[in-house]
DNA sequence: CGGTACGTTGAGTCATATCAACCATAGTGG
DNA sequence: CCACTATGGTTGATATGACTCAACGTACCG
């Protein structure tokens, strides 16, 4: 996980190398840089909730933040994170609509707050960032039908073996091989889709098959083949 | 559902109304009637491939295409259907991967082909577009997100509750007020992410409790109202 | 008329949820 | 400083939803 030094303008923001800033010219980055609203934020904090109305998008320039909707009976479904570089609410300012998901700061994160109507004007008249802010969302989509048929058609077993491979994937780990991203069982049973205690029971597996190191939060993985051949992937 | 006339020109068809193509000028509409490729397929057809390459998205004229992963046990998991004004092969074209899912033809269709560069040049030129495209994705997303919720919170019977009142909402009922989609038990239980035994037992179960009449293939909804209960909607 | 695909039913099993009790830790207020 | 409380973690016992397997019925098709 890259951490980019922020800064009063996001002509100098790092995050600006990343493929859907890449294409935009020194003049719509100065747009941006004058409307954006920059906040850090702690721990718990939402940032939006499922069904408001959203005024603009947010583009994480640090930290980690958990996107989640919530089920009939208030039990909470993680469906992605954003790190930085990460766009969130995006979708819901180009469908108009009101938010699907709530999102809330896992790790201390500072977001800066981009107006709607400055998306629409760049997706309007910057070929290139429509292009790049499609593949963004295309590639979501791909990765929740593919999320869809895992969840369908797994057990609990191999989705969290495959969600700890991917967490390891997308967020790393520190020098001493602990995953970057701390989460309670309960949020890991709410990535999966299963019970809290379920969670507990197959990590002491993992870890009794020798495929983990656990310490509370702190996970190791041992064994990532192993893992892999468990989920199937 | 509604059927579109097919004809020579682009420009006269009227999927032309659709949100999509609304801001397509007389010239745009031209390059893709000249460009487009028009047939028509049978039951069980494969449009595509999971992991094939794209050289261009499908226009849905009319007909049904289902769209599903497969597992890697080989089940098949169906995440949306398509009916006419819908696209597909267009998440693929856009973010330049192989496939990720597979289209089969569900009842007879008549696709229109329109190859990758015509999709990509307007996408860059015309901002409307742009952003309808991007509204589309956005909106499937969203449904992607929701169904992964149900599918990890939700029971068998719940789940297929829900899948009965969307097929009603999405293919609509015939004059005899039979749904306007005809589906195999396999295909029924490929949605809902479970065993053919399951969904056989539980319509069977709707039908004790009056919710139903099935007469093989053809479903009546009786008692909508008690679905969407059940279905907690 | 036999074959193939689909539909149905029953019985048995297993994975997973649920319920309940208990421990560990950290933050809080008197 | 310590009891108090909340939150998260763990474990065991029990219940059950859903899958699997297996047999059989049904219908259409060449």
């Amino acid at each position: 996980m890259t951490e980019y030094p922020l800064d009063s303008g996001c002509s100098s923001c790092t995050i600006r190398t990343h493929p859907l800033f890449r294409h935009l010219s020194e003049e719509e980055l100065q747009d941006i840089s004058l409307n954006k609203i920059t906040e850090t934020h702690k721990r718990g904090s939402i940032i939006y909730r499922e069904g408001s109305r959203m005024k603009g998008f947010y583009c994480v320039h640090s930290g980690i933040v958990k996107i989640y909707k919530t089920g009939f009976d208030g039990k909470e479904q993680i469906v992605r994170f954003a790190k930085p570089a990460d766009l969130i609410g995006y979708r819901s300012v180009v469908s108009n609509e009101p938010a699907c998901t709530t999102a809330e700061i896992l790790q201390e994160a500072t977001l800066c707050h981009i107006p709607t109507d400055i998306l629409l004007h760049l997706v309007k008249t910057n070929g290139e960032f429509a292009v790049a802010l499609m593949k963004l969302t295309c590639k979501e989509l791909g990765e929740a039908n593919a999320y869809i048929t895992d969840i369908a058609q797994k057990t609990v077993k191999e989705r969290l073996a495959e969600i700890l491979i991917h967490l390891d994937w997308e967020f790393g780990t520190d020098d001493l091989g602990i995953l970057n991203i701390s989460l309670t069982r309960e949020e890991l049973s709410n990535i999966v889709g299963t019970a809290t205690e379920s969670i507990i029971r197959l990590l002491s597996e993992f870890k009794n098959e020798g495929a983990l190191e656990l310490n509370g939060r702190k996970i190791k993985i041992l064994d990532k083949p192993g893992l892999k051949y468990i989920a199937n992937i």
